[in-house]
DNA sequence: CACACTCATGTCAGCGTCTGACATCACTAC
DNA sequence: GTAGTGATGTCAGACGCTGACATGAGTGTG
């Protein structure tokens, strides 16, 4: 805490979103993300990680949601209900910064190495809500099955709705097709 | 086709798990793969599109195996037990293999980025099947649905299987937490 | 047999990502 | 004020990866 400009990791962001909108994220280099925001390359990689990272900031939010969901959820919830609470939170979540959404995805979409990244942080919110569930008392691989069936259903979801022209509401989404699943797996 | 020793890839991909293995992943460059083969950096390039790829060439087949099994599964069968097949199938395939398996998989874990590429051959599986379910009448929606929770089931029983001090069988440990992801979806 | 062709490989130069080490400079606390 | 803290800059360098071009073996064709 101390007084320069406003936030450098703001400024950041700001511009790589803005490069990579622009002439995509392969063709812009982090040295001209830094100029951009008015500071050297080297500050960049204090900020984040890498320079997909820069992308991913939203995560650790989406997380935290979809693990309070499943501590908040009534006593005595089915697991895949755990689960559905915690994906519909993070829905819930995206579904407020819909166009910003959209616009990140389309660069990742273009990208497989975001791609990569992207199903990292995936597999990261699946293992958050499988610890969560399983905190609540359900045992451990039935918890890490459920969490994996509930993000792949929020991904599935997640790609209609933001394909879609018109806006549905993304937890809407979500809860359908996991009814959808749920449909599928009890046939045969 | 022609005729130098035998052939270049292989003795890479010899090279490359027999150097990560004995120094680790990161701590391992190109060229030093390269030299323990024989080559220049250069060719390595030219047989794998990047430093981690040479771990993930079995993945080709992996599909193809999974493929098939939709493709030559019982007229009329639900897409869940399309799906089944599939991950069973490539369950099959891992088998034959199950040290392998494993010590590919200590890398891969101690590795977050080998992790990503491996979450990405894993989506391309997930969405190989879904055409695949889809080519034999399956809407695509509760397709990408069934590919996405089955090939989730894949992964988790992987774990187990790995894991676990016997050997058990895999096909089996998929079938068995397909079945258990199905009872949790039917509960509540 | 000479010639052209293909194809795996080597050589070389260079860009971009990312890191460690150290310096600087403002602001804070005592 | 003097020492400490924290954000940033500077510098050097390792490593991944790519394009362009050269080489040299093997293959076919007249």
């Amino acid at each position: 805490m101390s007084r320069w400009e406003p936030d450098a990791r703001g400024r950041l962001t700001q511009a790589a979103f803005t490069l990579y909108a622009e002439r995509g994220y392969e063709q812009t280099t982090v040295t001209e993300i830094a100029e951009s925001a008015g500071v050297t390359e080297r500050t960049f990689f204090r900020y984040f990680a890498d320079k997909r990272e820069v992308l991913f900031n939203g995560s650790a939010e989406l997380i935290d949601m979809a693990v309070r969901a499943v501590e908040s959820a009534p006593a005595g919830s089915a697991p895949i209900d755990l689960v559905g609470a915690a994906v519909e939170a993070a829905a819930a979540l995206l579904q407020l910064r819909r166009e910003h959404a959209r616009a990140r995805q389309a660069l990742i979409d273009a990208n497989p190495s975001l791609q990569e990244r992207e199903l990292f942080k995936m597999a990261t919110l699946s293992a958050a809500v499988a610890d969560a569930v399983a905190a609540r008392g359900v045992p451990p691989v039935a918890a890490t099955l459920a969490a994996g069936a509930g993000t792949s259903v929020f991904s599935a979801a997640f790609a209609r709705w933001i394909a879609d022209d018109e806006t549905r509401d993304y937890p809407a989404v979500v809860r359908d097709s996991m009814q959808e699943l749920r449909q599928l797996m009890a046939a045969s």
